[in-house]
DNA sequence: CGATAACTTGACCCGGGTCAACGCCGGTGG
DNA sequence: CCACCGGCGTTGACCCGGGTCAAGTTATCG
């Protein structure tokens, strides 16, 4: 029913309880890495600051440190002061938002080059989800002052910023047409679908059941349910534990139903 | 099924398909009701521009258009160049996307104050809804280099435009977690007690059972046994045709089940 | 006042929710 | 090294919410 794992949000040192349960909690501290060097990043085209100039870089004096998170270790929680924006360099992460009931529902997920913590635009934001790492994940951290000022004097990075943010509304309006509507079938056929995306190769990593229905609204069961049958219909062809090849044309016939 | 009311789109003139069904197209000419007088609008103070000084307005050049748009009526389309941005003076507009199988999911309503269309805020952006009045609705049009513009050198209104941005986002993943998640009975409430969330009165009105449906991901025949099965038990009282009064506190506690 | 759309209700039945059992690990402690 | 245990995935049995199809009724509008 409710997720388990340990958590930890960056500048909430303390024990807190989340939704009903408690939960072991661990300052980010311990998932530190080091300080980031932006200006030789692998990601650096693709990436937040994309358009900034070498010197922007010089203007920058508030610390970039990378963190690398363990699966199920939690960037920030919902409510916290919104003070950082995150990239996503490797994993995956998802939002999370809590019903009064305590039942969970995975708004988004975020992945390679995706932003993080857009909330810290407005100052004096609060983040609205919990952003939990799914897999082992690394992100950088930029103080949300410093976006703010870059933002405003550079068009490029600006620009950059409401792409993202345009980004986030497309997919959140997707995940309420494509993966809350029809058949349990069709919403997993469109999850999957939707992994391997802008991918070179059909192969991907799954979910717990249990997030796959979190984000799909419907039960642990009926995701495990339709995911073996999808396997007993090669439709999914597993070649390490959860991880698959997608019989691609197929499943398209079954989203669209 | 679909949707058959009278549509149309400005700069859109001619027929289109509009997903398996022809609609009647109207030019938003006929809609047009003036040029508008932002510096004693009634809504200024609580509008997109509510931070713009007298002086400001002096450089406003591109004319600023209102429209009156009866129910049934498009303000853009999906895929449409976004060249303008809109406020919402009076009514309500449904924000509408379709499925492959050309059913439709709605994705969010503008009423009030509420702006459409920052999709302009990119250049070259195109519209990713369908904007439909679904009751008589006055709309400002700006054209999008002017928001561009203004925004670029005023400070307040880039922030304003920042929090807009924020709210769409916070709604889309409301529509989620609150009017996509849970039975029939408790998405209906839900759905009741934000229409008349911050109002000072309990009255709302509705919208078709088959809108409803469209929002929450059900049937028109479930929304229709549900609202017909709350108004036995006196959960809604109808004043006049479709606009009730809401059981608050009892419709709270089906909400949160 | 006829026509068309929107709403309501009934009957039927199936998808998927619920509860429970079981197998398969990976980790922990004796 | 092995026994134990807690998570997670899978599967079965049951049954109810709500989807589907089909009237019938009530508004709305030309």
């Amino acid at each position: 029913m409710g997720y388990t794992g340990a958590s930890g949000a960056l500048g909430a040192p303390n024990d807190e309880i989340q939704t009903s349960q408690m939960v072991k909690s661990v300052t980010l501290r311990e998932a530190w890495s080091g300080e980031a060097d932006c200006l030789n990043c692998s990601l650096r085209t693709s990436v937040l600051f994309a358009g900034l100039a070498e010197s922007d870089f010089e203007q920058i004096h508030d610390p970039i440190d990378q963190y690398t998170l363990k699966p199920g270790t939690s960037l920030y929680h919902t409510g916290d002061a919104a003070e950082h924006m995150f990239t996503v360099r490797t994993g995956v992460l998802k939002l999370v938002q809590y019903l009064p009931d305590g039942s969970q529902r995975i708004v988004r997920i975020a992945r390679t080059t995706d932003v993080l913590g857009l909330e810290a635009m407005l100052e004096g934001g609060t983040y609205q989800h919990d952003a939990i790492a799914l897999q082992p994940t690394e992100v950088c951290r930029f103080p949300a002052r410093l976006v703010r000022d870059l933002g405003s004097n550079n068009p490029e990075l600006h620009r950059e910023l409401i792409s993202r943010w345009q980004r986030a509304l497309n997919e959140a309006d997707a995940w309420l047409t494509e993966l809350s509507t029809g058949s349990a079938r069709q919403r997993i056929a469109r999850l999957l679908l939707r992994l391997v995306r802008d991918r070179e190769s059909s192969a991907c990593q799954l979910f717990s059941r249990e997030d796959m229905g979190a984000m799909l609204g419907i039960t642990t069961e009926t995701a495990s349910r339709t995911i073996a049958e999808f396997k007993r219909q090669s439709l999914l062809v597993e070649t390490s534990p959860n991880r698959f090849l997608l019989d691609i044309p197929n499943l398209k016939r079954i989203a669209e139903g």
